[in-house]
DNA sequence: ATGACTGCGAGGCGCAGA
């Protein structure tokens, strides 16, 4: 069972391109980021036709998440990030499928800082931990995966010297990424991948992606009871490559049946 | 190096329909 996480840049935009993957590869679950697209322009049936079904939770202009499935229906668990009622923007959504407990999540950019974004990056981030701490005490299989917006460590990152001023990685979006961490969540990536150098994201300016000027922020946290089902970890990089691609690439787990 | 690129909405514009 293949779980992968995709943050698209604008579903409408990258139809086309977010189709070949899913055909190619075929993940059993693909969450998605940055749909950027209200609920009712979500376009379902392109899915549908070639064997998905999903659910969305999207806005307009900005933000929006989707998680698709294989031939199944997600059942939704929880729409939007709990702790805080004035909190509008779409940037969680959680399903269970197959006896997995999946959560998408498209965590704050923070930029610039300091100032209000960098300080809902924080807030959310405790948010996140305090329903990860939720979905831990259920103690069942789950991963909670999507676009994080936190370079964990210098070695996720082309130059740490480059990026030192980024909310993306500041001691205080590191310190709230690791206190995940810390609670017992397994970064499968960074696991698998313990001497770095992995990118999920490279810049559309000053020709990023051609010097391989990337760094890693799509992440999939899982729990013990899902982690002991981890049989391979990927980065789908060549996606990056292809044509109207996104500025980020597909980032899956492979899971063995319960 | 205050740069670089992209998607989207607003709005302008052309066009179809009333």
């Amino acid at each position: 069972m293949r779980i992968a996480t995709y943050n698209i840049n604008g579903v409408k935009a990258r139809l086309p391109r977010l189709l070949e993957w899913l055909d190619e590869t075929r993940p059993k679950v693909a969450c998605l980021q940055e749909i950027k697209s209200q609920d009712e322009g979500f376009p379902i049936a392109e899915f549908e036709k070639i064997g998905y079904q999903g659910i969305w939770h999207g806005q307009k202009s900005f933000n929006g998440v989707a998680i698709l499935a294989d031939g199944t229906a997600p059942v939704e668990t929880q729409r939007g990030l709990p702790g805080d009622p004035e909190d509008e923007q779409s940037r969680y959504l959680e399903a269970e499928v197959d006896g997995v407990r999946i959560a998408c999540i498209y965590l704050p950019n923070g930029n610039p800082l300091p100032g209000p974004k960098f300080d809902y990056k924080l807030a959310w981030m405790e948010r996140l931990r305090a329903r990860m701490k939720h979905l831990w005490d259920l103690e069942i299989p789950c991963a909670v995966v999507g676009d994080y917006n936190v370079i964990p460590e210098d070695k996720d990152v082309w130059s740490p010297k480059a990026m030192a001023s980024d909310a993306l990685m500041q001691p205080e979006s590191r310190d709230a990424y690791n206190r995940l961490l810390g609670d017992g969540w397994t970064d499968a990536i960074g696991t698998r991948n313990p001497r770095g150098g992995v990118w999920t994201y490279w810049d559309y300016q000053a020709g990023a992606w051609q010097r391989d000027h990337g760094f890693r922020i799509d992440h999939l946290l899982l729990t013990p009871e899902l982690a002991d089902r981890l049989t391979a970890v990927g980065v789908d990089k060549e996606y990056r490559g292809r044509e109207k691609a996104s500025d980020h690439t597909p980032v899956w787990v492979e899971i063995t049946a319960a």
